[in-house]
DNA sequence: TATGCGTGGAT
DNA sequence: TATCCAAGCAT
C-alpha cells in the first residue's frame, strides 16, 4: 500500500490531499496553533526583523490617519511600486481630508487614472465626504463604524485601525493568508470568505498587543519580500523555525487557490471624430466599467460606414473621411477588448447629455481609462505619418 | 457564495 | 504568448 502511493504521479497525490484535508484541519490546527506554536518567540521573530528590514515608503513616514487610508486603498491588488508616484501626488493635490472632501470628482478621478479599480475613488472620496460631515473630519476609530465607510472593507478597516490607531484587529490580506496558510501548513481555499475569517480569528490570537501596527504590516511585509507566491526565500526567512509548510517542504503547494476562469472577448469599434480642434467624447455610464470615465464613442462592432453615418444622423450630425486607424487589444482582469479604430471629421448638432467636444488641452483635465490613451496615441501617430 | 471590477509586471 | 498575480470590495 505504501509503495502504490508513492508510485502515484504527485497531482494525484496532491488531489488526495486535497479531499482529506478538510476534514482534519480544524483538528491540527487545534493542536498546532494552540499547543505547538510559541506566540510570543514568534511575534519577537517577526518584529524584529520587521524592524530593522522594513521598507522606506511614503506612507510609514506620517502617522495621519486620513494618508494611512488613502495609502490602503490605493494599494488594493495594487503593487507598491506602482502606488508610490500615485500617492505622492495624490498626497500633493489632496494634502488633507478635508481637501478630498471639497474636491469635484473629475479632479480625483484624475488623479486616479491609470491605476485602476476605479470605484475605489468614487468610493472614498464619498466617505471621506461622509467622515468629514457626520464625524468631524475625523477618521473613526471603531471597528463598526469605519467599515460603514464606502469602500472600507474588512482588510481596510483592521489595517487603517492598526497602522493609525494601534488597536490590535486583524489586516487579513493576500500576504497574510498566503503567510498563514504555509505558518500552520493549511490547505483551506484562500478565495473563500469563510478562509478569511479563520484568519482574522487566528490573528486575533496571536497579534502583538504592544504594537498591532508594525505586527500586521510584518506579515504582509513577510508576503510580499520573503514569503512570496513562487520560490519563497525560505532561507532569509525571519519565522521559518515556526512554519509548518517549510518543515514539511510544501511551501511550493501554498496558499491553496482555485484557477481563474478565462476572460470573455469583447469587439467593439471606435470613433474618433472631429471637428475643427475638438473631438466628440462621451462620459461612461455612473456605475459597472470605468464608471464616470471618457471615452471615445464606441459601439459594438459592424460594418464601419453605416454604423457611424447612422450615428451621426440620429444626432442629426454627419461622418465624412472615415478611415480606419488600427486594432486595440485591451485586457482586464475579467474582460478582453478587441477595437478597431476609426477616425473621420463632421459634426454632431444634437451630442447627449454625457457627450462633449473636447480640445487636447481639454483632454488633459479630464480622466481616461487606459484602452482610451490607447486609441488616442494611434491616432496621433496616424496623422503625424503623414 | 460568485462575479464584476483595471492595470502593469513577473515568470 | 499565456497565465498569474498585487496591501479587496460591492453586490
Amino acid at each position: 500500500m505504501r509503495c502504490r502511493i508513492h508510485t502515484l504521479p504527485s497531482i494525484t497525490l496532491q488531489a488526495l490531499v486535497l479531499i482529506v484535508y478538510p476534514f482534519f484541519h480544524r483538528i491540527k490546527r487545534g493542536v498546532f496553533t494552540l499547543q505547538l506554536f510559541d506566540t510570543n518567540q514568534f511575534q519577537q521573530d517577526l518584529l524584529a526583523w520587521y524592524r530593522s528590514e522594513k521598507r522606506d515608503l511614503p506612507w510609514r513616514r506620517e502617522n495621519d490617519p486620513y494618508r494611512i487610508w488613502v495609502s490602503e486603498i490605493m494599494l488594493q491588488q495594487t503593487k507598491v511600486d506602482t502606488v508610490i508616484p500615485y500617492y505622492e501626488r495624490f498626497m500633493n493635490d489632496f494634502p488633507t481630508l478635508q481637501a478630498l472632501a471639497e474636491a469635484p470628482e473629475e479632479k480625483v478621478l484624475k488623479a486616479w487614472e491609470g491605476l485602476g479599480y476605479y470605484s475605489r475613488a468614487r468610493n472614498l472620496h464619498a466617505a471621506v465626504k461622509e467622515v468629514q460631515s457626520h464625524y468631524g473630519g475625523r477618521v473613526p476609530d471603531s471597528e463598526k463604524e469605519i467599515h460603514q465607510l464606502k469602500g472600507v472593507g474588512p482588510y481596510t478597516a483592521g489595517a487603517v485601525l492598526s497602522i493609525a490607531y494601534q488597536v490590535p484587529a486583524p489586516a487579513v490580506d493576500g500576504n497574510v493568508m498566503r503567510v498563514l496558510s504555509r505558518l500552520f501548513s493549511m490547505y483551506d481555499d484562500i478565495t473563500k470568505a469563510s478562509t478569511r475569517k479563520m484568519f482574522e480569528e487566528i490573528i486575533r490570537d496571536i497579534i502583538s498587543e504592544e504594537d498591532p501596527s508594525s505586527f500586521n504590516q510584518a506579515l504582509m511585509e513577510l508576503g510580499a519580500v520573503i514569503c512570496t507566491p513562487t520560490s519563497p526565500g525560505c532561507l532569509l526567512c525571519p519565522v521559518a523555525d515556526h512554519c509548518r509548510a517549510s518543515a514539511e517542504g510544501v511551501q511550493e503547494l501554498l496558499p491553496v487557490k482555485p484557477k481563474k476562469k478565462a476572460p470573455k472577448t469583447v469587439h467593439l469599434q471606435s470613433l474618433v471624430l472631429s471637428s475643427e480642434d475638438a473631438v466628440l467624447v462621451e462620459k461612461r455610464p455612473e456605475k459597472g466599467l470605468l464608471a464616470n470615465l471618457w471615452q471615445f464613442p464606441m459601439l459594438a462592432d459592424g460594418e464601419p460606414e453605416a454604423m457611424w453615418t447612422n450615428y451621426a444622423k440620429q444626432r442629426d450630425g454627419t461622418v465624412r473621411n472615415l478611415t480606419y486607424v488600427a486594432h486595440i487589444r485591451h485586457v482586464f482582469s475579467h474582460l478582453v477588448w478587441e477595437i478597431d479604430v476609426y477616425k473621420a471629421e463632421g459634426s454632431i448638432s444634437s451630442p447627449e447629455e454625457r457627450q462633449a467636444w473636447m480640445t487636447e488641452a481639454q483632454m488633459d483635465e479630464a480622466a481616461f481609462p487606459v484602452s482610451h490613451q490607447k486609441i488616442r496615441e494611434e491616432v496621433q501617430s496616424s496623422s503625424s505619418d503623414r
